[in-house]
DNA sequence: CGTTACCTTGATAACCGTCAACAGACGTGG
DNA sequence: CCACGTCTGTTGACGGTTATCAAGGTAACG
């Protein structure tokens, strides 16, 4: 049976881990590296775009302000990830924001030089489509989430979804580390709200939380709270 | 200042309408009829991608299946659009699941010719990959909305849509015509929940509904309700 | 030590989903 | 032409969920 859980994810990693080592090397020759302190904006709604991005550290919100300034977060990406293509490739302005969440490393390339690149480079063309497309199908999947799912169940679902973006590899742990705001404008409701089912989650330890630090301890029930 | 309005439309007529003539005769050659009564499913939910699909008469409903089977519709396409290509080039399955919602004509390209129609048309895929990042931006725009606007905001919002998505050019005249629950499944809500909202519309002399018809009376207090 | 940002908790009301009953519309077949 | 079942839409009652307002607590940081 199809659980929502495992078409969350835009899998942006796999347009770079799909090249060549020599295409690799190419696309890598035109970057050009840039630090950003936790909490700078990226780019911004109604920007021009001037080139995409590669998380080399580090993790990017995306999201959309919507009524009273609240926003409206849709993603996450995490290292590896290349974003920010779409308003460059449709011509159009920034429709959505990017604004790390914490320090990060970010390589750069710029609109001609990625120009350049999509004809270098035969495949890009078609695995940004591929991406896209897939990426669609995420979306889909994330306006009948929020239409339909209780609040419960979307939070089990993006602590799912958070408990991988957030997984550390060398030390085989995953610990959820964003602010409740955040949390709370990804999976659409207040802040007050959020923190109420938090509280409801850990007292039938189906969760630890230590301050802004959340880790999953019963995932079994978490996946059937996220799938009712 | 931006109105969220403007960013529901999908353009897929804009893929077709953009090639030469010439480009566009070399595409017709490959089409192929086929007719569809109201009510006929064209492509499934974890179905298998054979083609892609152009609108010559009718319209078309697309959505995903959710909890206990409520459909989340997330778009009706009409005369002129393109639509069925994201699983396609993706190499995936159908994500999501279309519909006629009313008599249609269609054009169908099967797989193998659609592959030969990127090749030939050098344009095409660019045209594609610019819908979908465009395609982006309005499905982060639905998402938004969805999870924030209230229920009375979002009625008014699609109203609004659907009253471009009817317009009729030769009597200029808009008329929407659509079962209750595709509307209710549209917005994100329950039949009786719409019902009532309708009739509250239609006491503030909103819109006139007979039957199922809708027609709009006051676009400007509509506007204004779709942006609180 | 004070300021600011972030989080928690409580009280309240509105919104909306659900259940249930009913009324028309429609098409089919007798 | 009528009887019937089905599909669709309407209305009412009800309760649960969750947004909002307000206040107070705690951590972080200079």
């Amino acid at each position: 049976m199809f659980k929502e859980i495992d078409n969350l994810f835009f899998e942006s990693d796999k347009i770079l881990s799909s090249l060549s080592p020599e295409e690799h090397t190419l696309l890598n020759s035109y970057t050009r590296p840039l630090n950003f302190k936790e909490g700078q904006l990226i780019f911004y709604e109604n920007g021009v775009p001037t080139g995409v991005f590669i998380i080399k550290k580090g993790k990017v919100k995306i999201f959309k302000t919507g009524i009273y300034g609240k926003e409206q977060i849709f993603y996450i990406y995490k290292e590896g990830d290349l974003f920010g293509y779409h308003a460059l490739l449709a011509n159009e302005k920034y429709e959505d924001a990017s604004q790390t969440i914490e320090d990060c490393e970010i390589l750069f390339i710029n609109k001609d030089d990625f120009q350049t690149l999509l004809e270098k480079i035969p495949s890009l063309k078609h695995l940004l489509i591929q991406n896209m497309s897939h990426e669609f199908g995420v979306l889909v999947n994330t306006i009948t989430i929020l239409a339909q799912k209780t609040l419960r169940a979307r939070l089990a679902l993006y602590l799912l979804k958070l408990y991988d973006t957030y997984h550390d590899k060398t030390t085989n742990t995953s610990i959820i580390n964003l602010p409740r705001e955040d949390l709370a404008n990804i999976i659409g409701t207040a802040r007050e709200s959020l923190g109420r089912l938090l509280k409801q989650f850990k007292e039938e330890k189906l969760i630890s939380v230590n301050k802004r630090e959340i880790e999953l301890i019963d995932i079994q029930k978490l996946r059937a709270i996220a799938n009712s």
